[in-house]
DNA sequence: TTGACTTCGTGTAATATCTACACAATACAA
DNA sequence: TTGTATTGTGTAGATATTACACGAAGTCAA
């Protein structure tokens, strides 16, 4: 079965860059190429968008077949047009970037054996394609944005020690911060619910457990609250 | 001739919503489309991508193309993708949005006898396609970026006064700002430059002429300056 | 030429936010 | 019980933000 136009077509990818935040490592998800152009070079996974088929829903689609995550926090980052980005054809890409929280999410290969796996950004492979370029965009629209929306929680489990997400923030903007200043501003803030729960199985004295409330936040933000950090 | 493929490929077009600001309107490049679908109504202009063209280059040769505008502040906005946006066929859409110095850029309908016109954003025909779901979030990306990068500039003419300045803001931010407040703020950040020179032509007291220094402004980003009003 | 009109340009005091900074309390492990 | 690692807390000084009013400059019309 072939498709035929009266001018040429451009074919259209989603590609996804997915973040995940462990221990004090910020990490992206790459998938190992088990086909030319590029084989067994590491790829942002991603793939060709169906014909009827929303963006969005291909981003996520591609996902779930090739790491088999679903339900995350997924946003547009840009559309990358190249003429030559691709040897094969003329391919445009729009890209995603992704926040999981890494304990939920276990990553699985897809079936025909392609490799799956988390590289710390400090420790990168070469990469295929444009992706490194990509990758870069993504990197500095996650810097820009955890400033001004709540989005750092995406990285994190549902309850957390104040500590971990100032780690975060140090981790992702790649600056420290004073952790009373921090404590103080993010507190203030009011949308950080005290679980009344601990941190267990730590070898010192164990922190307080906090949960981010959305709605909370939402409500703040109706009243015309400015998250920054 | 024709073009042959051995899956689907959706047609890719660019799209481009394009400010003026004017004594204290906002406004929007519209033109009217001389073909079905849609014929007669109003559209943002753009057009499709060919086969071995920048996304960017796309945009700018349709602008050109359209309504004669070149050499502008141009940046990508979003990719919409819906499946049934354009009854034709399935196209994706690249929209870009562009500032531009109303009184340098003289328009110009194309030469197959379109119309070109500006309109106020508080008063837009039916517009065809998503082009009002284009617009509203391209109004939203002015509104959030305008706030932290100089590109109000690019919507004034080279030499203006504080006081225009101040109501390009209050336009587009919708709210009223302060004018003392105003003026320290954007003063103290140290890259206008006074010209000197004064209005012509004003039936009160003339105001001096200011003009943005980029050098400066880029000097001091890099010395740490966070632009924010 | 005078007075009415319009817009320009300016300073301060009160309040809120930001920054820098150090140590005792807790919990486990040896 | 002692050592070790990490939590949780307050304040003072500096900086930034807000709210607010009036004389000066220039044009226009009577």
């Amino acid at each position: 079965m072939t498709f035929t136009y009266p001018y040429p077509h451009p074919a259209v990818t989603v590609d996804a860059v997915v973040f995940g935040f462990d221990e004090s490592d910020l990490k992206v998800l790459l998938i190992q190429r088990s086909q030319e152009p590029f084989k067994d070079r590491w790829a942002l996974p991603g793939g060709f968008v169906e014909i009827n088929e929303d963006l969005e829903t291909a981003a996520r689609r591609e996902l779930q077949e090739e790491t088999g995550i679903s339900r995350l926090f997924l946003e547009q980052l840009y559309t990358f047009g190249s003429p030559n980005r691709d040897p094969r054809e003329r391919v445009i890409s729009v890209a995603y970037y992704a926040l999981v929280k890494l304990i939920d999410h276990h990553i699985q290969a897809a079936s025909d054996a392609m490799n799956v796996a988390w590289f710390p950004l400090t420790d990168l492979p070469p990469l295929a394609f444009d992706h490194e370029h990509v990758l870069e965009v993504a990197c500095k629209r996650l810097k820009g944005k955890i400033r001004y929306e709540p989005i750092g929680f995406e990285l994190l489990p549902e309850k957390f020690p104040l500590s971990e997400l100032q780690r975060l923030y140090e981790t992702v903007l790649e600056k420290p911060l004073d952790k009373r200043n921090f404590r103080k501003k993010i507190l203030s803030m009011d949308f950080l619910i005290d679980t009344q729960e601990i941190q267990q199985d730590v070898a010192h004295r164990a922190a307080k457990l906090y949960r981010f409330d959305p709605q909370a936040y939402q409500r703040l933000r109706d009243q015309g609250l400015n998250f920054e950090i």
